[in-house]
DNA sequence: CGACTGACGCCGA
DNA sequence: CTCGGCGCCAGTC
């Protein structure tokens, strides 16, 4: 299995700091998989609950959540995104004010590629 | 092996 | 802003 490939995936995304926000998109350009981005989707499902993955804080290139509002996944995403201080606004985010800038000595420390 | 299915993304109408 | 269409690729049937 690409177990490797969910590995980067993972780390990538414990790399975003509380109260920002990424893309899938983003995060597969991060973690050296370009276009991938239905391959990160895929790695959230599969994330393991003691990896403690954030998977809330990532969404679509539009802000919006990647569930559908009203659903249980939607509400949790909102709730733990509101509780780190991020804005939420008919199901989406300002990506323009909360999206994560990740500088290039964050990313060697916390990654390690 | 082909068809279908997505926690996606971009572009054009 | 909404649709439709296409590209992408691992899994499933």
């Amino acid at each position: 299995m690409s177990e490797q490939k969910y590995q980067r995936i993972w780390k990538t995304v414990k790399a975003i700091p509380v109260g920002k926000v990424s893309t899938y998109g983003q995060i597969a350009d991060l973690a050296g998989l370009p276009g991938r981005a239905r391959l990160v989707g895929k790695a959230m499902g599969y994330a393991p609950d003691d990896l403690q993955v954030p998977w809330y804080r990532v969404m679509r290139s539009t802000g919006q959540f990647a569930f559908a509002a009203g659903t249980d996944l939607a509400k949790k995403q909102k709730g733990l995104l509101q509780e780190e201080g991020v804005v939420v606004h008919n199901n989406r985010v300002k990506l323009s004010e909360f999206q994560w800038q990740p500088d290039l000595a964050e990313l060697l420390f916390k990654l390690e590629f």
